[in-house]
DNA sequence: CGATCAGTTGAGAATGGTCAAATTCGGTGG
DNA sequence: CCACCGAATTTGACCATTCTCAACTGATCG
């Protein structure tokens, strides 16, 4: 399966706690059982998903590095992760439902607050796909990847490199290839945005935000 | 806000439990920070969605008896929880982050649980609406209402009643109300699925389930 | 007896998909 | 450095699905 040089134990992060290393395209667990644990990205980007027989595959969210994922994920979800970028996971081994109830305080309420996260990440994602529009819909995930990845405007202008092909934005967004590249090109020709070589460049970020009703209250905690 | 009569403080469920009752449309959480709490269905149909700033509505998941909501859903996601027929909620007042955390076990595991299947719910429900075609999608939902109410085949025939409008339909599925009464027809007409005045029938769960690719292992513990 | 809401149906428009053929890009081996 | 390969991107033409708008029916409720 992965290559991954440069596992090992950690005991930085308590018992039975696995540092991994991915390279692109791996997959870091297939849905199939062969891996119970939570995973929590350090380094890289991540996505998980599921695998319909048709063939089709649907990604329900990206992991950037702090993200965590595992709680209902393995055990009924058969999602598949797998590593778009190189990465570096955490992995903790074991059913994760016992393991969150087992585990210290201190590492149980982070993790909470990951899936919680995540929840609510899933649920503006399915907002998308159910009731925006195509062009929306990628600019809002745009938004939100560059959100996520703290990047900094400067004067309106947001620049980040994404390791996306568009046929995962595509698995994403559930659309196909073919389509997302037409509104990729929209987004550039309209002055909005462009994504080429594995750059995005959100050119007004307030503008496109108003113009997709982004908010960005869902990856923030009330109060936070 | 809502009607709730005979609401009241149980001893049964532990501290700070309470038992309200609502009525069909009533509004159970609006996701303004009126209400945090983890909610758990004890009767009736319960939907949990997102209010778009278009005025659209995308129905998450719908809650049945035994289901559960809260991590999430109030602090980052902004969830609207409303109820679908009269229903019985048992609310657990707080923040339910802090709230899982500090329950004992015998409580926290069974909501973690709870949890856990709704977001396998969540991922096979995204799978529908961004992969699946209408019809697919629409009896897909069917099945899973009708497995997850335990509804008992006789002769591969499956009838359960169902107060969803297909106004909510269309809201869970991504579709408008419109399209949804053309796929019903279509489903009726083709001889799979009826659903006429709040009932539904299935006429042969088998060939339905092979149709469209139902497979129930995300509504079960893998091993139970 | 209106009024309102859920469900139906039709006609035409829009959005997004399919198929097929380039073209570009990032390596790899020579 | 260059030729070449496979994967990702791009584009065109056409098709299918789903939406929009609009009208109409039927039931329910005060």
């Amino acid at each position: 399966m992965a290559a991954s040089a440069g596992n090992r134990r950690t005991g930085g992060k308590g018992p039975d706690v696995w540092r991994r290393v991915y390279e692109a395209g791996d997959t870091i667990s297939n849905g199939d059982g062969n891996k119970e644990a939570f995973f929590l990205v350090s380094s890289g980007w991540v996505a998980s998903g599921k695998m319909l027989t048709s063939g089709a595959r649907i990604v329900l969210d990206f992991l950037l590095p702090g993200d965590v994922v595992g709680i209902g994920t393995t055990e009924w979800a058969r999602e598949v992760v797998t590593a778009l970028s190189p990465a570096t996971v955490f992995e903790f081994p074991g059913a994760p439902l016992e393991r969150l109830l087992t585990a210290p305080r201190e590492l149980s309420a982070p993790i909470l607050k990951g899936i919680a996260r995540r929840n609510a990440r899933i649920a503006e994602h399915m907002a998308s796909i159910g009731r925006r529009g195509a062009v929306e819909r990628t600019a809002h995930l745009l938004l939100e990847l560059a959100h996520r990845l703290g990047a900094k405007p400067d004067r309106g202008r947001v620049r980040f490199s994404c390791p996306l092909t568009q046929s995962d934005l595509a698995d994403a967004l559930g659309l196909t290839a073919v389509h997302v590249n037409r509104v990729l090109k929209d987004l550039r020709e309209s002055g909005f945005v462009s994504f080429r070589n594995g750059t995005v460049e959100i050119h007004n970020i307030g503008r496109l935000a108003d113009f997709v009703g982004f908010d960005t209250s869902y990856l923030t905690l009330r109060g936070e």
